[in-house]
RNA sequence: GCCCCUGUGGCGGAAUUGGUAGACGCGACCGACUCAAAAUCGGUUUCCGCAAGGAGUGCUGGUUCGAUUCCGGCCAGGGGCACCA
């Protein structure tokens, strides 16, 4: 019976807090390492500390919460930890310009954004919590550097990097803009450093082939993995150079080349600037010289590499063409050749390759076609060949190449690979085949101070020695001042200053500290014992809980720190620290949160607080609130402080509350792809929770009771929904679940307006509305809690078991079929759901709708697709 | 430049993975309730067309009885490129 009552509003801020001191104070979410029950590890990537939570956090987390409280309902014992990836340039960059320390930036940050996090409801096991930059954290970090160094999975050996000559500092990436230093504005030069490196590369093939077996990860992550590790078959190959052209000491070239077969088409060789031949070459000649550094002022990135325009210099030395003895191609310097892929030197095919092309274009050399399509022959070929315009051969034959003519491009390679292989030149062969990795070991030293020290000690006569476990954590000193650029940690006073551990005499700390990928590679292994003081890992702990069952992060992240962390993982596992290598089972990346923007008519960025949006004939206008000039609608973007097109977590949760951010967040868009943050979406989320307030208020007066014999509509509904939602949960398609809920609430709705007519569906409404509430439990966790306890349910809802699916409350008796005429749609034809093919087309002839349609046509064949479709060829 | 992804109504998206294109939500419009407004409830809403009907999933070509889904080419937007995290 509906009531007359006025409309009770759900009161979000009160019932959210209440509902939040419940689980804190019953320690709901606490995970005991011992819980007998399967065990389920989800884990979303944690937060740098940046300031304040943003959208995006809101979403990763909602979607993490929903899986950990589904997972918990179905009977789990769910690890769902969080922590924080605390040590970052950023925290040094707030430093300088708010003169503090970056320590106090980064703990006054977690705390802001800890508070954020709980206001959201997330049913996390803060007892777990950490951060990176303790030394409690870092302490186990350096164990594990040593332990692997021990291992010899640490190297040291030197690299470039970006150097900025006017404030003396290294620069990343993204502080080099245009070739230039972002705070000096200075050219950047490339410099070569002595650095710490992780080898990664001897875990090439290991790291590719398992990725098969990571079947629960995206197809696409798994694929931008194996191109990031890149694995090619090649062939070694030994050229001899012209003695009399090189400089003292050269005589031969080795190269590494993927297309062997291409050889006769060769028109030069092309070597890195940082080669010793280069290097050797660059000593005599200035000219050269000049340009060796100005390859230097290039940047380190690949992207700026490979979009430079493409540079040269001959140096005038000549190699002998390894097939014709006659022939001589110049060697020159390129500014896209990488020392570190390869043997950093390469043979040049103009007519096969673009980059080459590009560079014969510039330099005026020759451009020799050697594969030709199988259609053509080696004449029509050559006459048609055109230097302006190359044709790109995909699967071709061999021409212009003596011994190889007519070959396939595959026969042409392993041809060449076994002749060279065959040939020697002073007691070695000329060519080897070699599999090459474009994966290169893990740089992590970095020359800056809000990083985990690197704990070793470099003395003169001992070389690098560890420091000793019991002096572990090697502790960052806290009197540090940012007001010139460099490594605070190499110009303090006194901290580098130690005495060798081996032989006492004065000696100097490692000042180089480590990459923050390092911090995020073993996190998750932590999390499963963080309060074991004296080792990283608890064998137990790793054994019981790992691999995480599910993690879920952004997309960026494909490729640098999964990668990582599988490395890490394996690493740890030699070292005794870990016991498996992938670390995570399974992975979900999501998008990201996007939204309009908006300009002045100045041209100033506005935030979406500043603008009101008026819609007058189906036209969106932006108005400036301050001002009450019209604003521009601007593209949707990616939210970032630059453009103001952000909102702001708190302002949601206090107007709207974090259920109807969290609804919002996981409905409309499927979760790996953006979402837009819109007002009217908010809204209606927001109306949504009101209106499931309202049905719970109204099946709270309903007769609760066994449910009749027949079989009530709302029931069917409720049951489809269970199975629909628990479907898609495991898929995680929470976008779907929501849709299924909204259609269970909308069925709920229209089951209460016709109570007047049949009173008797009292329980059945009742326990329909019971399963929405669970359905969408994970999703609203503090509306849950709040309808469970209207409903009279005992105990938490956080605690209850997952609604059971009543398979044969589900199935239909009929059902209906579309019917297609040559693939168009005519009609719809009703069937028994267990009618067998030959028994619908019976039907189908027989209908008289369908004759109707048929009249005069000759039926050719009739295709029926069980439960699908029927479709007439005719 | 290289690698990877995405593209469906006014908008976010759905389509049982080759079988009724547009579920569900947002917005808009019409109506009910109200002195009025909000809230709520009911209805309409891909486009063209009065209708019958036709067209339609970025563009273009193909495979198929049947293509949003598979294949080829193109266009647009996004992510990553090793020192941002």
């Amino acid at each position: 019976m509906r009531d007359n009552t006025p409309t009770r509003r759900y009161n979000f801020r009160e019932a959210e807090t209440r509902w939040q001191k419940v689980w804190e104070t019953g320690k709901v979410f606490e995970t005991k390492t011992d819980d007998p029950r399967p065990k389920y590890y989800v884990l979303e990537m944690f937060p740098y500390p940046s300031g304040r939570i943003h959208m995006g956090h809101v979403r990763n987390y909602a979607m993490g919460d929903v899986v950990a409280r589904y997972r918990r309902a179905k009977g789990h014992a769910v690890l769902h930890p969080m922590g924080w990836d605390a040590f970052g340039m950023p925290a040094e960059n707030a430093a300088m310009e708010k003169k503090s320390h970056p320590g106090t930036w980064t703990y006054a940050n977690i705390a802001t954004m800890k508070t954020q996090l709980k206001s959201m409801g997330l049913s996390l096991d803060w007892a777990r919590e950490f951060a990176t930059c303790d030394p409690k954290y870092y302490k186990h970090q350096q164990r594990m550097f040593l332990d692997f160094l021990k291992a010899g999975l640490v190297t040291r050996k030197t690299s470039k990097v970006n150097w900025d000559p006017v404030d003396h500092t290294v620069l990343a990436n993204e502080q080099v803009i245009d070739g230039r230093g972002w705070r000096s504005g200075a050219l950047v030069e490339q410099r070569e450093l002595t650095q710490w490196f992780l080898k990664i590369s001897d875990y090439s093939d290991e790291l590719l082939s398992a990725l098969d077996s990571l079947t629960r990860w995206p197809e696409k992550v798994r694929l931008m993995q194996a191109n990031w590790i890149g694995r090619s078959e090649g062939l070694m190959l030994r050229w001899q150079l012209n003695t009399a052209t090189a400089p003292e000491g050269f005589s031969e070239l080795e190269i590494y080349t993927t297309r062997p077969d291409t050889l006769f088409g060769a028109s030069f060789m092309a070597v890195a600037a940082d080669h010793p031949l280069a290097k050797a070459a660059g000593a005599k000649d200035a000219k050269l010289a000049a340009f060796l550094d100005e390859c230097r002022r290039m940047g380190t990135s690949q992207a700026t590499v490979d979009t430079a325009e493409k540079k040269g210099y001959d140096t005038g030395i000549r190699a002998k063409h390894p097939l014709d003895p006659n022939r001589e191609v110049p060697v020159y310097v390129a500014n896209f050749i990488l020392m570190d892929y390869g043997t950093g030197a390469i043979f040049g095919c103009p007519a096969h390759d673009q980059r080459d092309y590009d560079f014969a274009i510039a330099y005026d050399l020759p451009i020799i076609p050697v594969v030709r399509p199988t259609n053509q022959s080696d004449a029509e070929a050559n006459a048609a060949f055109d230097r302006k315009n190359p044709p790109t051969v995909d699967d071709g034959v061999l021409f212009n190449s003596g011994f190889l003519d007519g070959l396939t491009v595959d026969a042409a390679k392993e041809a060449m690979a076994k002749r060279f292989e065959a040939e020697s030149l002073g007691n070695k062969p000329v060519g080897q085949r070699k599999v090459n990795f474009r994966l290169r070991d893990w740089g992590v030293s970095r020359q800056r101070y809000w990083g985990c020290p690197i704990p070793v000690i470099h003395c003169d006569d001992c070389g690098t020695v560890p420091v000793p476990k019991q002096d572990l954590p090697v502790v960052l000193p806290e009197d540090v001042t940012f007001d010139v650029p460099g490594n605070p940690l190499d110009r303090h006073p006194t901290w580098k200053h130690v005495n060798c551990p081996s032989c006492g005499k004065k000696a100097r700390r490692e000042t180089d500290t480590m990459d923050t990928f390092v911090d995020s590679s073993w996190y998750f292994a932590r999390f499963t014992d963080p309060f074991n003081t004296e080792d990283p890992t608890t064998p137990a702990a790793i054994a019981k809980w790992l691999p995480v069952d599910q993690y879920i992060g952004g997309i960026e992240h494909a490729i640098l720190h999964l990668l990582y962390s599988r490395f890490f993982t394996r690493a740890m596992t030699i070292t005794g620290h870990a016991s498996l290598k992938e670390p995570f089972a399974g992975l979900f990346t999501q998008g990201m949160v996007v939204h309009e923007t908006y300009k002045s008519g100045s041209g100033a960025w506005l935030a979406p607080v500043e603008v009101r949006i008026d819609s007058t004939d189906g036209e969106r206008k932006a108005v400036e609130i301050a001002t009450g000039a019209p604003a521009a609608i601007g593209s949707i973007e990616k939210m970032s402080k630059s453009k103001k097109n952000v909102v702001d977590p708190d302002d949601i949760i206090e107007s709207y509350g974090a259920d109807t951010a969290r609804w919002f967040m996981l409905s409309d868009s499927p979760p790996e792809r953006d979402v837009i943050w819109s007002e009217d979406g908010v809204q209606g989320a927001s109306r949504f929770v009101q209106k499931v307030w309202r049905l719970v208020g109204e099946a709270a007066e309903l007769p609760d009771g066994p449910l009749g014999s027949t079989v009530h509509p709302v029931t069917k509904a409720a049951h489809k929904a269970i199975m629909a939602v628990g479907d898609d949960l495991e898929r995680l398609r929470f976008n779907r679940c929501i849709a299924h809920i909204h259609d269970l609430s909308n069925v709920i709705s229209a089951s209460l307006a016709d109570l007047l007519k049949d009173a008797s569906a009292g329980p059945a409404i009742r326990d329909a509305v019971r399963v929405m509430v669970q359905l969408f439990a994970p999703m609203m966790p503090h509306l849950a809690e709040e309808c469970w306890t209207e409903l009279g349910c005992t105990g938490l809802i956080a605690n209850a078991d997952w609604p059971v699916a009543d398979p044969a409350l589900v199935v239909e008796a009929s059902i209906s079929l579309p019917i297609q005429i040559n693939g168009k749609k005519r009609g719809d034809i009703d069937v028994p759901t267990d009618a067998n093919p030959a028994e619908v087309e019976a039907l189908v002839r027989a209908d008289a709708k369908v004759t109707a349609l048929l009249e005069g046509k000759e039926i050719r064949k009739v295709i029926v697709v069980p439960k699908r479709i029927v479709n007439i060829v005719v």
